[in-house]
RNA sequence: CGCGGGGUAGAGCAGCCAGGUAGCUCGUCGGGCUCAUAACCCGGAGGUCGCAGGUCCGAAUCCUGCCCCCGCAA
């Protein structure tokens, strides 16, 4: 069986090298063009791009593969796996492969259908997650359901440890479902009735809601693009947050205590959270306790909260 | 030429604007207190102040050039 393997970020990376290992022929990699990344807009490959060429695989990377699937075509592959790959796939590119098109995606679906789907699912406070294997139709992750895994997510996650997790969960899916292609007999399950969420942002903490979904947003927004906040002229990125108990009442967004031993405790509209790794803007990632050292927060300080909208 | 912050003990920072003995919090080492301790008290070690040049009696501090790190925005 002649595979395309479509994959853009990190998180296809393990189901590429599983691919790979088990002994499939990846024909070529597809993936979205090098970016300016950074302030000097450097120009930078995929981290999928970079593994295709580590492993020495051709690598596609068309613009808009809807005007540029020649090459595609010219593999003559039996199936394409997308995972990640960030463009949405036409008819004609659909049709290319026999054995069809299949999509490893980050949720059970038909929940989270679309950008963010780990990110989205630590926000809104979900206690569990897990990756489906669905056929690749014109909707958005709307297509038939091959296998899927569920995969609890703790309050030690960030989107970064479980973006990981589900990677390999994915790793295993697709490797199972590939088996299950080839013999050619395999149950689909149609999709209910599901919702699609967006990419996410940068976001600004707003203090004043309850301290879970405070260090939700935190930890889903963590390793990027980060949720923030403001005291003065001081700007915090949030690395990792947890809730917290405290005895002490305060407006929310308070610093209820900034001590090196007690760590940073910020009050929200109810409970409070702990920051536990933070960045503040022009320096590097570091422990409260680190932060806390030098002194730039003490309590009884207010974070801003943003207007309600 | 997108905007901006920064490089000072192992870590995080202050000191720089108004040049004149290297400071704070933490860690570390030693001692003490305690049934005990991550708690408390006492003491010690540890720094080419990013690099190079310049000004000056004297530079972390002022001037010039270079290297490196990072936040925002794209």
């Amino acid at each position: 069986m002649k595979i395309v393997f479509a994959g853009t970020p990190e998180f296809a990376l393990e189901p590429l090298t599983a691919v790979m290992g088990a002994g499939y022929e990846v024909a070529a990699v597809l993936t979205q063009p090098d970016k300016p990344q950074g302030r000097k807009g450097v120009l930078t490959p995929s981290p999928v791009k970079e593994e295709a060429l580590r492993l020495g695989l051709p690598v596609l990377q068309p613009v808009k593969l809807r005007f540029e699937y020649s090459a595609l075509a010219e593999l003559k592959a039996d199936l394409m796996i997308t995972c990640a790959y960030g463009q949405i796939l036409t008819q004609e590119v659909l049709d290319l492969f026999p054995l069809g098109v299949w999509n490893i995606h980050a949720s059970l679906l038909p929940a989270y259908r679309g950008a963010a789907p780990i990110a989205r699912a630590i926000i809104d406070g979900c206690r569990e997650t897990g990756v489906t294997i669905m056929k690749t139709e014109l909707g958005l992750d709307t297509g038939d359901i091959l296998l899927s895994d569920r995969c609890p997510i703790y309050d030690s996650d960030d989107c970064g440890t479980l973006s990981d997790r589900l990677s390999r969960f994915g790793a295993e899916l697709i490797i199972e479902a590939l088996s299950l292609i080839e013999r050619g007999n395999y149950p689909l399950q149609k999709q209910g009735e599901g919702f699609v969420c967006k990419k996410v942002q940068r976001t600004e903490v707003d203090f004043s809601k309850s301290a879970r979904e405070v260090s939700c947003l935190i930890r889903g927004l963590s390793p990027a693009p980060f949720a923030y906040a403001s005291v003065g002229e001081l700007t915090l990125n949030f690395w990792f947050a947890e809730e917290t108990d405290c005895d002490e009442t305060a407006p929310a967004g308070t610093v209820i205590d900034a001590s090196p031993k007690g760590g940073l405790v910020v009050a929200c509209g109810e409970g409070a959270v702990r920051i536990l790794e933070l960045q503040p803007a022009g320096g590097r990632r570091m422990t409260a306790r680190d932060f806390l050292n030098g002194k730039k927060l003490t309590k009884g300080m207010k974070f801003d909260i943003p207007r309600t909208v």
